[in-house]
This record gives structure tokens, sequence and C-alpha cells, in this order.
RNA sequence: GGAGCGUUGGUCAAGGGGUUAAGACACCUCCCUUUCACGGAGGAAUCACGGGUUCGAUUCCCGUACGCUCUACCA
């Protein structure tokens, strides 16, 4: 049978998209692509106040940076349009009065007010939240309380009503979820969900049901966090006469914050130190700037990566996946029941892996921009490339490589004095006079040629040739870093080389 | 309070009636490198607790504890 996956998604109400959210789409992805089935991405609008400008097309951005949607189809495309919940709220309101026609579902006419109420009269110790459930609803001003000419007359006059569920007494619904096996409920103890909101576009749980149908959905993954709704669901299909093509579902493990319990979520990022969201961004309410991981210097691929084996192994000692290798392995059976806690270091340690395991060129642009963020333009694309595949092993993000790279393309701003001045004297300043004099009319222009060159003017002098090399490091690059001297010289050219050496004579000299 | 779900080192985790209980991140020691990394060798550290079942439970069953999620006209 042809696999239809979808995944859903609501802007939180600052937008941005987070960790969880993307591996869902990731974990939708992979079993579409195995099963070549539909993948579909939809972002709900329900409710106006909480949909925020622009996040559908952030969300869209997220996804292709990580290779999730392919660039040709957008977010809401495909046969079954429109797809935006606010486009459709006939549909559901549709559903919503057959169901009501049915007696499965009833008009609420309670104000906020009145529920307020009901839940300040009827909480008790044992029951800190009363319900609105099917014996509370018996006090409440409904379509099953009132007289039916008294309903109508409301409806007549426009009163604004919801439309709940009749959840059924004492009935045992169950389900067989992809991860978790049978899972059932006693329908007593949930209570009447709205299924209609009084400003008449649908809850989740009424839009997720008729979505789904219409669109021949087969599979929906979703967030553990859904687990106690999904008796709702499994009424809905039921009362709506469609339980034969409810889709199989998979809930999914939370992504725990690294320290103490609970789920992720932006404020951890921002107390800990790193991202949560995929990509920046902006809330247009507070203009707040969120970091994301690919502009902290994240690999899609490395992202990805991460966020697969977070929750999910494949049995074996692998580690790192490419996305091909993901669609090969991938299970929903070994996917984890319990939730993992986020750990950055392991992140980190994911993207160094990448930045090692790709050639530079797949990444060059990135760095490029950055370079230019930081000022140092790059004219040569293949010695740029050359310097990244030369010093990529020392950097964990992309970030990394201005650190490590910019003093090839520029010469260090400032030196690393201290690190020399201890050991320095007039013996190793004259030294580097000399190794400079030889250097202008050295030969070949090659690591091995100035390597040699310097330890035999060295041993000539008396110097230690080890003793000198801290020195000259420090001149070329500015700091204890980057790869052996001499190739960096060679790379840097001549008349830069010299050039530095003397810079770092007159700074040392001062 | 209730319901659902969960619990292998600090973290991610493999495994699953008999094992020296893999591996990775982080941490520590050493080697390599006269920089910083990479790499290599080693170290410390784990089956939440209590009852069963069994010749034998970390593994199966039942309790307990703990944690999480939900308990909105949010998703």
């Amino acid at each position: 049978m042809e696999k239809k996956v979808r995944v859903r998604f609501a802007p939180s109400p600052t937008g941005g998209l987070h960790l969880g959210g993307v591996r869902t789409v990731l974990y939708n992805y992979l079993f579409a692509r195995q099963h070549s089935g539909d993948f579909v991405v939809r972002i709900e609008d329900t409710d106006q106040n909480r949909y925020v400008a622009g996040a559908e097309q952030y969300i869209q951005d997220c996804l292709r940076w990580c290779g999730l949607v392919p660039d040709e189809s957008p977010l809401h495309g495909g046969p079954f349009a429109p797809y935006r919940q606010s486009e459709r709220k006939e549909i559901y309101r549709q559903y919503a009065q057959q169901l009501v026609d049915q007696g499965h579902a009833y008009y609420a006419f309670d104000s906020s007010a009145e529920l307020e109420e009901m839940r300040v009269k009827y909480k008790t110790e044992e029951n800190p939240s009363p319900q609105y459930n099917h014996t509370l609803r018996a006090k409440m001003r409904n379509s099953l309380t009132l007289g039916q000419q008294e309903v109508e007359a409301l409806l007549t006059e426009g009163a604004p009503y919801v439309i709940r569920i009749k959840m059924p007494d004492n009935e045992t619904l169950s389900m067989v979820d992809l991860i978790r096996g049978e899972v059932s409920f006693n329908s007593t103890l949930v209570d009447d969900k709205v299924l209609l909101k009084a400003d008449g576009m649908p809850t989740y749980h009424l839009a997720v049901v008729v979505d789904d149908y219409l669109m021949k959905i087969t599979h929906a993954f979703r967030g553990e966090e859904w687990l106690p709704s999904a008796p709702v669901h499994i009424l809905l299909w039921k009362y709506l006469g469609w339980i034969e093509d409810m889709p199989q579902w998979a809930h999914l493990p939370l992504i725990l914050k690294p320290d103490g319990h609970g789920k992720l979520s932006k404020r951890d990022g921002d107390r800990l130190g790193f991202p949560v969201f995929a990509m920046n961004w902006v809330d247009p309410k507070t203009n707040e700037l969120i970091a994301g991981f690919r502009e902290l210097g994240f690999l899609p691929q490395a992202f990805c990566n991460l966020l697969a084996v977070l929750g999910w192994n494949d049995g074996s000692e692998q580690e790192i996946f490419s996305m091909e290798e993901l669609i090969e392995k991938f299970s929903l059976e070994k996917v984890h029941k319990g939730g993992a806690k986020f750990d950055y270091d392991k992140a980190k340690w994911f993207n160094h892996e990448w930045i090692k395991k790709l050639p530079a060129s797949q990444y060059s642009n990135e760095v490029m921009e950055l370079f230019h963020k930081n000022g140092i333009e790059i004219t040569d694309d293949a010695n740029f490339i050359r310097v990244l595949d030369l010093v990529k092993e020392r950097c964990f993000l992309l970030t990394d490589f201005v650190q490590q790279a910019a003093f090839f393309f520029s010469a260090p701003q400032q030196i690393d004095v201290a690190s020399i001045q201890p050991k320095w004297n007039a013996d190793k300043a004259f030294f580097f006079d000399i190794y400079c004099e030889k250097l202008t009319v050295i030969e070949e222009w090659n690591a091995a040629g100035i390597e040699t060159l310097l330890k035999e003017t060295a041993v000539e002098k008396n110097i230690k040739p080890g003793e000198v090399q801290l020195p000259l490091r420090i001149m070329l690059v500015g700091g204890k870093f980057g790869p052996p001297v001499f190739e960096i010289a060679e790379i840097i050219g001549k008349a830069e080389t010299i050039a530095r050496i003397r810079k770092g004579l007159a700074d040392l000299d001062g």
C-alpha cells in the first residue's frame, strides 16, 4: 500500500523551529523515503493570534537547509489543497456538525467566566483540575442540559458556542503505537474536548483527524506529549466512520534539558549557551534574536546526524550516518521509548566529524561568508579550499575556521609576544635576522626547504632548532595554534613570511 | 489529585535469563606533535529499590520510588 506520511506543525507562540520539531520531520522523512511514500509537512495557522508572520517561510527554509524538503515542493502544495487551516474552516465545521447530528458531540454555550467558575467550584484536594466531562457536563450550559427550544433560540440569536465531543462512559480505547506497542485508555478519564472553537476554527483534535482522513495519511509521527490525547482522536476516527482508515501512529520520545529534567525549551538554550533552533530566528514581537545551529557553524549533515541518533540507534557501533545511510538503516522499532537529554558537547563532536569527513569544497562558500563578515576577502578559491582542508581537523564549528585559517590570508593584527618574551634574547633576534636574509635567496619555496634552512641556520648559530620554532609560529600565525609552521610559510609565500618575521622582530623589540 | 509513558556509567547508548555488561561524548593519565588540534594507549564510572518466578535475574512478573507528559475555546 502506498504510504503517506505527514508532519504537522504549529509555530510556537514566538516562532522558531526547535530540535524536537526537526527530528520529528527527519524521522518522517526517513520513513517516507524508505517506503517511497509521499511526505507532507503542514504548518498550522489555527489561531491567528498565535500565528507568527514569517514562520511558514522560516520553517521551510530550515527544512531546506537540513535537506528535508526539496526546493520545488512548497509546504502547502499538493493535490488536497487548500492546506491552510484557515482556508479549510468550512470543511471542519461540516464534520463537527455531523458529529452533533449523530449525537457524538454537542453545543456548549458556557462562557470562559462560567468555565472558570466551574473549575473553582468543583476543585477539591483530590481533584485539583476538574474537567468538563461525563459528570460535569450535566451541570453546564450545553445542548445536553438545555431544552431543544432554548438551544435553537441561542443558535439563531447567534450566541457564541463551541462544539464538544461527548466522551462515552467507561469504554476502553486502544491503539497500537509503532514504537510503544498497544496503549489503552479508559474513556471515563478523558474530558469532553472542544472540537470547534467559538471563532469557528477547529482545535487540533478535529483538524488532525479530518485532514488526515481527507488527505489519505497512512502514518503520523508526533511527540510523546500527544499520547494522552490519542483516545480523543481514536474516538473521532470511529464516530466519523473512518476507523478503518486511521493512520498508524508513532509517538516519539522527547528531547530533554541537558541538566535536570523536562522538555528542552528555548530558555534552556539561552541559559546554557547553545542553540535550540535550526536557524536564527528573530521574534517579531520582541525583536530578540535567537541563535540557530546553522549560524553557529553547524553543517546540515551533522545536524541531521546528531538529531537522528538522539533517540535512535541501529544496534551497531556506528554513530556517523549520512542521510543515505539513515534512509537505509532507520527503523521505528529501534526508536527509544524514553526521552534523551541533549548534549551540546556531543553535538559539536558530530559536527567536527562531519567537517573532517566532507571535502572542504562542500562548505567553503559558508566559510567564505564568515571570512567576509570578519573583513577578510578571499580571491583565490582553490587556495582557500586547500587551506580549509589543511586546518579542518582543528575545527568543531564552521566559525572556528576564522581563527584557524584567517592568518593565511591576512597578517595577524597582534601576536602573542607574551609566549615568546620569557625565552627571548639577542641571539635569537640575531638568528631571525640571518634567517630572513637566507630566506630571501632560497631557491625553492617549499615547506621542506624552509624547515631545512631553519635547522641549518640554527645549528650554525648554536641554537637548538626547537627553540626558534615557537617564535616563528607566533610571528606567522599570531598564537599557539594552527597546522605545522613550515607548511604555513609555504602557503603564505616568501615575501609575506619574511614580512611577518620582520614585523615580529619589531614587536619583540618594542 | 488523576491518567498515560518511562528508568543501563555524568550524558548518548548496545545488550538481554548465565557476558570480564559493548561503543561514543565529557573527564583523568600517558604516547605522538618543540604550537593547537587530530590520532594512539590506558583509567575511573552504570543495570533505581523491594518482592517474586528460576539452579541462576540487569534481563521476565508484581509492587514501590523517582522522572516526564497531559489534565486550555495551545498545539
